[in-house]
DNA sequence: GCCAACGTTGGC
DNA sequence: GCCAACGTTGGC
């Protein structure tokens, strides 16, 4: 089992936005990044719990819990032609771009800040707090997943 | 809106 | 394969 986290614009998809999908359920998709991509395709196992974090807004930060509820999914819109996610180059005998779905399991009472998560000694290994890292999904050590979720729940 | 940092593209 | 130019990300 691993965690992971997500990165969202709330103003595009918000935790809010995922628990009112039909069975809390979305496939995540639109990523455009390799290592991101390697992380959905390769790593990720049904179950694994993850974070939401909001990006590019008011107070980004953690704002909810999720888990990977199915992977191996192909992104569909790397093959719609009026997608801002279409690739020319991927077909669907060799897509370029897949996918996991995500299913909501909790939002909590208030957004755990991006600048309280930096002020946590403990939380030195989590990609989010080093400096010019722009990844989208990243893992998440276990002891600092734990921390941060505890974190989030007493905030 | 600024800008640092990063990823991608494409000419050579 | 190098690397300059460009586009994007995302906190502040």
């Amino acid at each position: 089992m691993r965690y992971w986290l997500f990165k969202t614009e709330p103003d595009a998809f918000s935790i809010d936005d995922l628990a009112h999908r039909p069975d809390g359920t979305e496939g995540w998709d639109g990523v455009r990044n390799y290592q991101a991509r390697n992380f959905m395709r390769d790593q990720m196992s049904v179950n694994d719990l993850a974070f939401i974090y909001h990006s590019s807004c008011k107070v980004p930060g953690i704002a909810g819990l999720a888990r990977i509820s199915q992977t191996g999914l192909v992104d569909p819109t790397q093959f719609i032609p009026d997608s801002k996610y279409f690739d020319p180059k991927a077909t669907p005998e060799q897509p370029r771009w897949h996918m996991v779905a995500l299913t909501f399991v909790e939002k909590f009472s208030q957004v755990l800040p991006l600048s309280l998560i930096k002020q946590q000694a403990n939380i030195c290994e989590l990609s989010l707090v080093k400096k010019g890292s722009r990844l989208s999904i990243m893992p998440v050590a276990s002891n600092e997943f734990e921390w941060l979720l505890e974190l989030a729940r007493k905030q």
